[in-house]
DNA sequence: CTGTTAGCGCTTTCAG
DNA sequence: CTGAAAGCGCTAACAG
């Protein structure tokens, strides 16, 4: 393979190529390659065709090493699968558009341990900046963001100590809003299904504030069922309502970890003909479509998925673009608020 | 900024930085962080040493300048948003697991001309494979992908001119099965829903195999009801199962372009107080987790959506690795089977 | 097992 | 507006 590209061969045209075709420059092709740049319109024409005739496309490899900016955003959500969080993701790639950043996205199945391991892949490609998923992460992990030298988000969450900035929401509050609407609207024996371990540390915070307010309602905060690996899904939330009407059959409400589970239980009860809400109330978190459209409509809390990632792309993107770093708030509350429909 | 980095500045630690503290090259160091190449445990030691005192991360990009080989692997699929997608670019990464393969994942939004924006996007980043959805792109991306010399695996559908290599099946085949099955059940007045342009190439197969299907049988094809712009959601579903059966009242039972759509209809007709599958049945398509969920259970066409990506990605990693283009089969049919339940 | 040299394809920088 | 030289951080290839 010579170094000249002849064309015939399989070997993808370089610049060097299109500038000879064009009778100018690499330098020039580059010019014409980058909005904002100042080309004759005859040369850029030149240079245009001899672009298609090629058939070619820039390698951004290259262009980053030497510009030193990559163009990526790296983020890391616990799942791809969970429209929660592939809302987050519509939400940066959304805000990014037009920004010339690219997104590499990578997701780590609820575990801190997978998580680690996508930061050190994500850091390899050089990213401009990285979202996450949360304020837990592994000793290592914590310490290769900080030293990273890029603005790190961390969403969907309020940790105690942050690494850099913020964007989310306290799940715990959340859940305690909701408990507390529904203890207004009469409802006293409260139970909450959720999963087994701390591995998704939104689920334990939303527990936890369950477990608060109904301590602070003077309500009993026993009737928890842990039930299935995290994320649970909408069977498991249909076999653990079960077992919470087994052992406590007069709870009046039952408040799941998401919606999903609250669906799967919704629909057990329905099998067993049991009336919601009369029989029993049920109650979600996360407002995914299906709670809108579900029968009955269920009551849940929305939290702004999409907003979440669209704020944190643009704190992102606002963090890289001021030079001086703490630019951006280090903290941004996304709302939350209950939606109350016809399962409660 | 000195080329010789003190550690006292934000600037990340290169390559070299390691070997100077570690007392040896940089070739050294490199090789030290590749598997199974040779270097003396002394060595390697002093090194991993190095490389956690100054929180070294490798630069892969400009690895992967000098090597030819990006690690990258590039997926769009139409959104990101839906779990049948989701579930194919979770078997994509599952596949490419322990590959030292990267995952560039982008999502069209059902446009072809954002396919195509995407397609040049991702092309820069030089991937060493492309798999796309669906057979469907602008003449420009073809063109791109053809001239991109990587193997190019085209998914969910069985283009009638593959660009190289194939996984997936015949959504109007598919279609038509599950026409042919309701029938033979015994169902004789069939309706359709679906959205209402040719922006969803695979949404339009499944309408024609449903035309197809219903000729075949000598039975009326005409109650087509195409509402949305495509992916139609939940709540399209549950206000196009309204608009049939005020059109034609005596439909027996409704096909639905997914399982989104199917599970509106669903819970619509339980609203309006009827008994599905008695007074109306209904069938989705995809198996979503909600289609064995739901009450009652959902008839509808399981498509192995992780599968594809699992064995996309497979083909594609088997055609890098085997020089010679064209080693794996050209051609792989992902099956589909019909789960009959409860809704018909 | 380790080092040296060269260069991947592009953009920065400086000249013209 | 355009070009030439240099080099981004790493790895291939070869030498020892």
């Amino acid at each position: 393979m010579t170094k000249i590209n002849d064309g015939k061969t399989t070997e993808a045209p370089t610049m060097n190529d299109v500038a000879r075709r064009a009778g100018v420059s690499a330098m020039t092709v580059s010019r014409a390659l980058k909005e904002g740049s100042h080309v004759s319109s005859a040369t850029r024409e030149r240079i245009t065709r001899a672009i298609n005739e090629l058939g070619y496309v820039l390698d951004q490899s290259a262009g980053s090493l030497s510009s030193r900016r990559t163009g990526f955003v790296a983020a890391i959500i616990p799942s791809i699968n969970n429209s929660n969080f592939s809302d987050t993701a519509r939400g940066i790639t959304d805000a990014l558009e037009g920004t010339g950043l690219q997104l590499l996205l990578g997701y780590t199945n609820y575990s801190v341990e997978r998580e680690e391991e996508l930061i050190e892949a994500m850091l390899r490609r050089r990213p401009e900046g990285i979202i996450l998923t949360g304020g837990s992460h592994t000793p290592k992990g914590r310490r290769m963001l900080e030293q990273a030298g890029i603005p790190v988000i961390e969403t969907w969450d309020r940790p105690a100590q942050p690494i850099d900035k913020v964007v989310g929401f306290s799940n715990g509050e959340a859940m305690e809003l909701l408990v507390e609407t529904l203890a207004r609207k009469g409802y006293r024996r409260f139970g909450y299904i959720g999963g087994v371990t701390a591995r998704d540390t939104r689920g334990s915070q939303r527990r936890a504030g369950f477990v608060r307010a109904l301590e602070r309602l003077g309500l009993s905060s026993d009737r928890v069922i842990s039930f299935g690996v995290p994320p649970i899904s909408m069977e498991q939330g249909a076999q653990a309502v079960v077992s919470m009407l087994e052992r406590w059959p007069d709870t009046q409400v039952a408040l799941c970890v998401s919606d999903l589970s609250a669906f799967g239980a919704l629909m057990e009860c329905q099998r067993r003909g049991l009336k919601v809400p009369q029989d029993i109330a049920i109650a979600g978190f996360g407002d995914y479509e299906i709670a809108a459209c579900c029968h009955p409509r269920m009551t849940t809390v929305n939290v702004d998925c999409y907003g979440i990632g669209r704020q944190a792309a643009l704190k992102l993107t606002q963090t890289i673009q001021a030079q001086s770093p703490g630019t951006p708030e280090p903290v941004t509350l996304t709302g939350f608020r209950v939606i109350e429909r016809e399962s409660t």
